[in-house]
DNA sequence: GTCTATATTTCGATAGAC
DNA sequence: GTCTATCGAAATATAGAC
């Protein structure tokens, strides 16, 4: 099927999952709302009925998704974030694990991270506020960067903001296949996240 | 009504220009699928059946939105990129200038940026080739900067599409009233642009 | 050009047999 | 737990009066 399996393995039963799947894959090729309940259904070889035993409604899919999608994405920031290392080794090794899942995994990245306006409203909060401790583990690392010397940052909430978008903003445009393998993307960004802060490998001026 | 007049001012008859309007707040409030018709007219002031006076369907509305959109930002990007002075200083006006016009008129650049796989086939074909142009442009001036010394990037492709990045998702995240104003931004962009090809000011190592 | 009224289609979700 | 069949609502787009 697709990259998306392996993020959703642990779902039981065995239709539940593959109804997440094709959830997934349609909502990342079509949007939430211009994909149909037959459409998710017949991509998990069922009948359109059989969603309802699995999910109470359609949103509920795209709240799974996004809940058990921020969960990972959360988790591998946070473990490189706030691993071992100066503060210039965490944000590569973050920055590099966070781009190289969104590529990989752009799949359900593009619905995470693009799809979040479509859940209903208590739905949206709770997901908002994984998305929050996402910014502040990233602007943990920038604060201690510039504590240490490491970095050169005036606007630390604005600088974290950016690289936030540098690494989310792969899911939008990755195609697997394409020049880049997510590891290159990932080596890449890192690089350049370096230099955002002023901590970048920069050129012997002339 | 929003800061997308700005934008679609020349278009007439009058009613056509509101339902444009309706049709970019709705849009970028709610996503294209998930708008109606019925909303569109309601923001113009008129009767669902007046928006087929004026336009065949709902896809021409998010076309018309999408070529103007493009065309006036591939203008902005394009007048400061290929204005005058080093290409540090190209570089930095034309990121300055794109971002603060996602900021400004992050309505239309929502749709813009992020309604795209909404459009017809043609269509979808016309604005993907708009694109390219935006691309191609920005990476002119880090290829310029290169030839010259003063710009330091190995992957030329990659970095001006992270560069675009950064600019882009700018409509994504921007609120009007929040701490930052579109001109701060821009030039907090332009600095951090400008440190991604190595070009910034950076720390006095210590 | 704009309205009211509606044709036609399609969608999310449910009922009931098995 | 899955199916066939379908309900009721809502959508896009059109018809015809004014």
């Amino acid at each position: 099927m697709g990259e998306a399996a392996e993020e959703f393995g642990g779902v039981t039963p065995d239709a539940a999952r593959r109804l997440l799947l094709g959830a997934v894959e349609a909502f990342a090729e079509r949007g939430f709302h211009a994909t149909t309940t037959r459409d998710i259904a017949g991509r998990a070889g069922m009948s359109p009925a059989a969603l309802y035993i699995h999910y109470r409604t359609k949103e509920e899919l795209l709240y799974q998704i996004s809940r058990v999608g921020h969960e990972r994405a959360v988790r591998i920031l946070s473990a490189a974030a706030e691993g071992g290392g100066s503060a210039a080794e965490r944000l590569s090794t973050a920055v590099r694990a966070f781009v190289r899942w969104h590529a990989e995994h752009h799949t359900t990245a593009r619905v995470v991270q693009y799809e979040l306006t479509a859940l209903g409203t208590e739905h949206y909060a709770e997901i908002v506020g994984m998305r929050r401790r996402t910014e502040e583990i990233l602007r943990g690392v920038l604060a201690d960067g510039v504590a240490d010397g490491e970095f050169t940052v005036e606007d630390l909430r604005g600088t974290a903001l950016a690289v936030l978008s540098l690494c989310v903003d792969v899911a939008r445009w990755f195609r697997t296949g394409g020049p880049r393998t997510p590891e290159e993307i990932g080596t890449l960004y890192a690089g350049l996240a370096l230099r955002m802060v002023g901590a970048g490998p920069t050129r012997s001026s002339g």
